[in-house]
DNA sequence: GAGCACTGC
């Protein structure tokens, strides 16, 4: 421990940390911050007037680094140190040292939002940029005027960041914290590569037939790549003479491998054994193999974007960020001088790349941030100019306010309503917690619940890859419930009714492949939504399953009722003459639904007229995810609400947006004064006076 | 008839 770079820093921080309200510490990796500066501060006596509070962006990391400190300072975790991650809470009176994921202290904030029990916070892992971080950073600025006596902020960022951390809170002082890593040689590409899956791969055998042992990890952008380099590798590495090189391991990491497949990484190789490791990044920062002494970094990443104007997400490979590129890097120098191949050129890197990462809060949908801000119900902040260190785009909060006027969550003026205070509350996309509120007024609460919960873990649950279900067995998927015609969510409902009444047994999960980690998160969620409505709904609430198929039906039809109020800005209404949709609260696209999804058509090979989609997003085409058949009784009177929309008014009338202070706003919306004028949806006004129309044909069909 | 990087309340 006495080695910890920082413990030499001790005065110096303490001492700056006294003079000033907040610091910036830019901790290198293997610095010891996230253990070290907590119990500095605890040792200075900083947790006599309140708690010290420890925030990260991952719920094991907060764990981990919890129970280290509880061993350091010799003390049962859960007393004078602890942690809260969602669905367990090991703090207690004593507790003085707190460590929890930025989620946490989000919800924290909404029930005492002076975060009164706390001396310090530090925001630790600040440079990943997490739309919660993010949030929070906002908070913070705000909160260290309130407290200005009895407060103090610490937060740690990386070196090419934190100039601006410190510029956003007031040019604080940044303190450079010098990590315990290993020297690691950068050696770059000579040119840009044409494939870069080749380049790795003749890469990886180069250093596998030139340099001493130590193992190999490779960043990729996703799975099939993996896959394709995993098959080439070990195709060349089998066909090397005998005995001219030692043994070699490939193996793939990625977030869909099964759990029981990642932990293979983990175990040590046979000597004279070299492990390739071919990773997404997930190796970044979430999983650390230990032994990786050369990294092969092919510079690119998945990420996900998601359209303001269209409501799509769509899945791109980007270029990495420098300090993507130096986190890649660092981990060949773990335990080790190590070896860092780019396969990019110096050039690129100093001039292609950009500096950070582009922060979360510009690529999501802010429809569940902005409640939050609503509902915190600050006195002195406006919602639009509220202060991120990188504002998102004005259409992107106009996008968030107009989806949650279409779903009641603020009225026509821009406030929040009782229903969006109501919505903060529980931990789920707005769609899904207004679906909540509203089945709780039809009596199907109990299969609303589960279909949040379900929709909650999402990607993770059903067999995903279907080469291996069709050697292995034949009819898993067939065994399943298919949602009765109407769609995913009620298909998503029956999987869990199953479940339940075979009593949460995981081999009932395992015979019909669904992932039993993701199934007990379910079943986690659900409870933990059960308490919230219990105690919103103040009294019982009939949360468990119908008995019999003639109330499921009746079931069914107001559960979709429900799912129409909640997914109102998520509604799309089939074309005429074929089964695709065209999305009605949007700027209209045209999408497809889903292949993956169960819902049938009728007799003459339709798909129902209006159905409400889960998700938009763009992969090999625009596609909608987990759709839902609605009535067309239902619709109408959301289509009357987007009609009669008006984006200046819910952005607070006297708000003009366009001459907002924020400077990010205008650099990225160079367009929008001519949009501005009158509502977003103007342009499209005759094509939902169509879709009006066409509404009012079938419904005379009828 | 497609396939999805990673987190979190």
């Amino acid at each position: 421990m006495a080695q910890l770079p920082i413990l030499q820093f001790e005065e110096k921080i303490i001492e700056t940390v006294e003079q000033n309200q907040v610091v910036v510490i830019i901790g290198e990796t293997g610095s010891g911050k996230s253990t070290q500066l907590s119990q500095m501060l605890h040792r200075r006596g900083y947790t006599k007037s309140g708690i010290i509070g420890v925030t990260q962006p991952r719920r094991v990391a907060a764990v981990s680094v919890a129970r280290r400190v509880a061993e350091e300072l010799g003390v049962h975790l859960g007393e004078d140190v602890g942690y809260a991650i969602r669905f367990e809470d090991r703090t207690s009176e004593r507790t003085r040292i707190k460590y929890l994921t930025d989620g946490v202290l989000l919800r924290e904030s909404l029930s005492d939002p002076e975060l009164g029990q706390y001396s310090v916070i530090i925001l630790d892992e600040a440079h990943e940029r997490s739309l919660n971080t993010d949030t929070l950073m906002g908070l913070m600025k705000r909160l260290i005027r309130m407290r200005r006596s009895n407060l103090k902020v610490l937060i740690t960022s990386a070196t090419l960041d934190g100039n601006k951390v410190s510029k956003f809170f007031f040019d604080c002082p940044v303190l450079t914290v010098p990590g315990k890593l290993y020297p690691v040689e950068i050696l770059y590409s000579n040119e840009r590569p044409k494939s870069y899956i080749e380049s790795c791969l003749k890469t990886a055998i180069d250093i596998h037939t030139k340099e001493p042992e130590g193992d190999v990890l490779i960043f990729m952008t996703g799975q099939d790549d993996i896959e394709k380099l995993v098959s080439k590798l070990e195709e060349k590495v089998y066909s090397l003479e005998e005995g001219s090189c030692m043994d070699a391991i490939i193996l793939p990491l990625h977030g869909s491998l099964p759990p029981e497949l990642q932990v293979r990484v983990f175990s040590r190789p046979p000597p004279n054994c070299r492990r390739f490791i071919a990773a997404t990044n997930i190796a970044e920062t979430s999983l650390t193999v230990d032994g990786v002494v050369y990294v092969i970094d092919s510079g690119y990443v998945k990420q996900r974007q998601y359209n303001p104007s269209t409501g799509m997400y769509s899945l791109n490979v980007v270029q990495i960020s420098k300090v993507q590129a130096n986190q890649r890097a660092g981990r060949a120098g773990r335990t080790r001088p190590g070896k860092c191949y780019r396969m990019y050129t110096s050039m690129d890197y100093q001039e292609e790349l950009l500096d950070v990462t582009v922060p979360e809060i510009q690529r999501s949908s802010l429809a569940g941030s902005v409640l939050y801000l609503k509902s915190l119900d600050l006195p002195d902040i406006d919602i639009l100019r509220f202060d991120f260190l990188d504002p998102p785009t004005s259409e992107s909060l106009e996008d968030a306010l107009k989806q949650l006027y279409l779903i009641d969550a603020i009225d026509e003026n821009g406030s929040i309503t009782r229903i969006g205070q109501t919505m903060a509350e529980l931990p789920l996309e707005p769609s899904l917690s207004r679906t909540l509120i509203e089945a709780n007024e039809y009596g199907c609460i109990s299969q609303a619940l589960t279909v949040a919960a379900m929709l909650s873990a999402e990607t993770t649950l059903l067999p995903g890859n279907r080469k291996n279900v069709d050697k292995k067995r034949k009819h898993r998927s067939e065994d399943l419930p298919d949602g009765s015609g109407w769609g995913d969510h009620i298909q998503l409902l029956q999987i869990f009714e199953l479940w339940d009444q075979k009593n949460y047994d995981v081999n009932w999960c395992k015979d019909h492949d669904l992932q039993v980690r993701g199934m007990l998160f379910v079943k986690d969620v659900r409870k933990q939504l059960c308490q919230i409505m219990q105690k919103i709904a103040k009294g019982s609430l009939e949360v468990w399953s119908f008995k019999n198929q003639k109330e499921s039906q009746a079931g069914y039809w107001n559960l979709r009722k429900a799912l129409c109020v909640g997914y109102a800005n998520q509604l799309a209404e089939r074309m005429i003459h074929h089964n695709g949709y065209r999305t009605l609260s949007f700027k209209p696209q045209v999408v497809q639904v889903h292949p993956s999804s169960v819902m049938k058509p009728d007799e003459e090979g339709k798909f129902a007229d209006y159905i409400v989609y889960h998700e938009l997003i763009t992969t090999s085409r625009p596609y909608m995810r987990h759709v839902c058949g609605v009535q067309v009784d239902w619709v109408m009177p959301i289509l009357n609400k987007v009609k009669n929309l008006n984006v200046n008014k819910l952005s607070g009338g006297s708000t003009d947006l366009t001459r907002g202070t924020i400077e990010g706003n205008v650099k990225n919306s160079p367009k929008k004064e001519d949009a501005r004028t009158t509502s977003t949806l103007d342009g499209h006004d005759n094509k939902i006076q169509a879709a009006r129309e066409r509404f009012l044909a079938r419904r005379g069909k009828k």
